[in-house]
DNA sequence: TGTACATCAGTGAACGCGCGTTCACTGATGTAC
DNA sequence: TGTACATCAGTGAACGCGCGTTCACTGATGTAC
């Protein structure tokens, strides 16, 4: 086994010259967004503080700037983190039923949603809930947050392929609309009908409101079984999403 | 006009002398929220501070002790004033269209509430975005909170009675489930069958979920048109309601 | 294999800032006789 | 109507705290010859 093997030919610095160091770096790097993962879940966004995580990953705080040049920037990681987190845990349910039916499919992406959701509070309220103020998600947050929704895209573009999603009936939509939809289809959606991706934006839409009203304490004294809440209303929003009834 | 005219008669303090020092106290708590509001705005209620409300009202800042005796409070009224604010915006929507279609109706009421959250995005952030990490909502937010969703439920009380809803076909739900909408019934939506329930939760879900999309810049570079992409969502989602397909 | 130099991680002190809350006080406004 | 007292609004200083970021530094790790 040369060295070399797990990099490409043209690398001129030999992988085993850096890892002492590097992999020292990779990982505090790691325990830092750890660290900073779980003060997230005590303080928020907003109450992020390098000094804290400094604090508890046993360092000085000016150290931390070793690692990243600004607290923004250690918040713009965690976020990346909980993007590809979720877009993972939608990605592995995608895989998981390849033979079964389009709308159980979708549901099972719905619940897997929540379920990170519900594991990861505060990583969930990170992305999906309020902005933090004062902060602007940089660019490289884009395509970790479209991951999930590309989940959904997919399963819809292969329902349709297979005949499995009804197209219903087409409403007349304004222009500019159309030329959204047209848009995200000859990016992400190829044959899909407008009908069926405003159904795809409605579920997204009512997965992303249920777990919030739950989560965030609007259903409280009103519903108490959350799972069969959730599990009833996403059932039947992925078979209207199918079957457009 | 005798000075009690406008007060209960068993009133025994006479309105005239309270006036002078009440009267200040009342604008200027009116005053204090206002730059409240203003601050939330620009730093988001985890920022929400007492010393800079203080500076902008130009009082000390122990001043403001006088009229809200501590910071969580201060954020609490503001909660509350949102919920009202939001809940009479709905409300007047909801008497507006007394002679049109159910779901015209609710349609209307979602753009109402649609146009407040764009006009007031740092409330509507504080209500239904994530909670503010460390701060529990006091049981006097639960029933302004209310007032939207209670809309929504009269309005298909009313189309039900009316017969311009239709049930559908019933789905099997869990006991838990059936027990949490049969109180629901009993308290606020008599006659309105579980199938309807639950598309009213869907309905508000989705309500919510897009104006969040929307808000939280999950739409950029997707949707250009908001007004439209939400006016047709909401269409379809107020049809469903209403026909159950 | 050994040495001289360069790179990098981590330290500790400091700057300048803002926060929530308390407290003893002054002076204005309201109340009772 | 006038006076003595009580209530209340607002002041200014203070306590104790935490924050992000910079900077000159020490000492360990890595590199080139």
């Amino acid at each position: 086994v040369t060295p070399s093997s797990s990099e490409p030919a043209d690398s001129v610095v030999p992988t085993v010259a850096r890892t002492a160091r590097v992999r020292a770096r990779i990982e505090l790097t790691e325990e830092i967004k750890r660290v900073g993962r779980r003060h997230l879940t005590e303080n928020g966004a907003a109450g992020l503080s390098l000094r804290a995580v400094a604090r508890d990953v046993g360092m000085v705080s000016s150290a931390v700037y070793r690692y990243f040049p600004s607290r923004d920037d250690l918040l713009t990681a965690l976020i990346i983190d909980a993007y590809d987190a979720v877009g993972e845990i939608a990605e592995a349910a995608e895989a998981n039923g390849r033979t079964r039916a389009t709308s159980t499919r979708l549901l099972e992406v719905c619940e897997s949603v929540r379920a990170w959701a519900r594991a990861n509070a505060h990583e969930y309220a990170l992305i999906y809930g309020s902005p933090v103020p004062g902060y602007a998600a940089p660019v490289a947050t884009i395509e970790p947050a479209s991951r999930v929704p590309f989940v959904l895209l997919r399963l819809v573009v292969e329902g349709v392929e297979r005949g499995d999603i009804e197209p219903g009936e087409p409403a007349p939509l304004p222009r500019a609309l159309r030329t959204d939809f047209a848009k995200l289809r000859s990016l992400a959606a190829p044959a899909v009908p407008d009908t069926v991706l405003s159904r795809v934006f409605a579920l997204w839409a009512q997965v992303l409101g249920t777990i919030n009203l739950e989560m965030f304490g609007h259903l409280h004294n009103v519903i108490r079984d959350y799972d069969a809440f959730f599990s009833a209303q996403m059932r039947r929003a992925c078979e209207f999403l199918v079957t457009g009834r």
